[in-house]
DNA sequence: GTCTATAATGGGATAGAC
DNA sequence: GTCTATCCCATTATAGAC
């Protein structure tokens, strides 16, 4: 229970700090643009955030968060059980998501590419995601009942990193198109074994 | 003693900093380190590269050279002028690449992660590295004569992302085999057409 | 009592001067 | 090469406003 009297200062902050450090880069924005930014005095910002790790680490939390948000509501609008339809809604949610105008990059991938040696907590955050992501794929996978999953898995996985990259930087249109299209086809090729 | 620099003192600095640019990050490397590490003085390494700027500019131009070099012996050795085969080579030249165990990512894709505004003359380099990188595969892809191009190089150009991408973290043999594998049956189905 | 504003600390950055 | 100037960083401490 946190004992600060307004309520609300610690998502704002917080909701300050994730889109600078979404926008320019973690390393890029200092803690003074963050309390210019957010409107705060420095005192209120370092008792919700004793540190510039905490508040990293908050703001990749938060990321993970909306992440699990929008990939569950885009697997709960799949019809019955089918683990094909459900990999097909898991990218094309990425594709929604990467084809939205603020997207960057994923902020996990973009973090542990600033910070490549990190052992802190933001950068455990960052590459549990990563690990889950992963892992969700595989799962989604091996209930397809292919001969070979780990083959498989490690193509679809492939196609969700060059989306993620491919997004970041060029316009996503046609990565969208080539990702959907691409999984599609291993799927169908999947199902006539 | 020579008044001019010793031959071989701007690109041992060169090499030093491009060594610790691409393990740790352009950001994460400061000027006294690159001269710590070159065991060079102050003044040398500002007469070659008048700033920090300039010095990651050469690093990143020496970084282009490095790739030309490696494309084109990848794409010297496919016999006779088969653009599927080339298509081939090419991928199997990155796969090559992110193999190698001093393998961290792209630096062009790397630098413009750590520096995404920019507009200096390295996120130029970086930027024109990558468009005549994707300039390339189309014009491979254009000559395999499929009837929708466009599509075909955006799926080989998602599968090259991906590959840099993953490997760039996990481990590279699930996406060097996905990836090859992936355009082998891009261009295979192309030829059936 | 909760916040803001500001100063000060200590470190490290690029860069210039000698 | 060393020494210095200037600046920005994260963080702490102080002092005052509502």
């Amino acid at each position: 229970m946190a004992r600060t009297a307004a309520p609300g200062s610690r998502e704002r902050i917080l909701d300050t700090a994730a889109g600078l450090f979404y926008r320019y880069g973690v390393r890029a924005v200092g803690m003074k643009q963050v309390i210019d930014a957010a409107g705060c005095g420095k005192n209120l910002l370092y008792t919700h955030f004793p540190s510039k790790n905490d508040l990293v680490a908050a703001y990749l939390r938060e990321c993970r968060r909306e992440r699990a948000r929008s990939a569950a509501a885009a697997a709960g609008e799949v019809p019955g059980d089918d683990p094909a339809a459900q990999l097909l809604a898991l990218v094309g949610e990425i594709v929604t998501t990467v084809g939205r105008p603020e997207f960057r990059g994923c902020a996990f991938r973009i973090y542990l590419t600033e910070f490549p040696d990190d052992q802190s907590e933001p950068a455990r955050l960052a590459r549990d995601y990563l690990r889950d992501s992963r892992a969700e794929i595989d799962r989604l996978v091996a209930r397809l009942g292919v001969t070979d999953p780990g083959q498989l898995a490690d193509r679809v996985w492939l196609i969700v990193e060059g989306l993620y990259a491919s997004a970041a930087r060029s316009e996503s249109a046609g990565a969208a198109d080539a990702a959907t299209q691409l999984v599609r086809d291993l799927l169908a090729g999947a199902r006539e074994r």
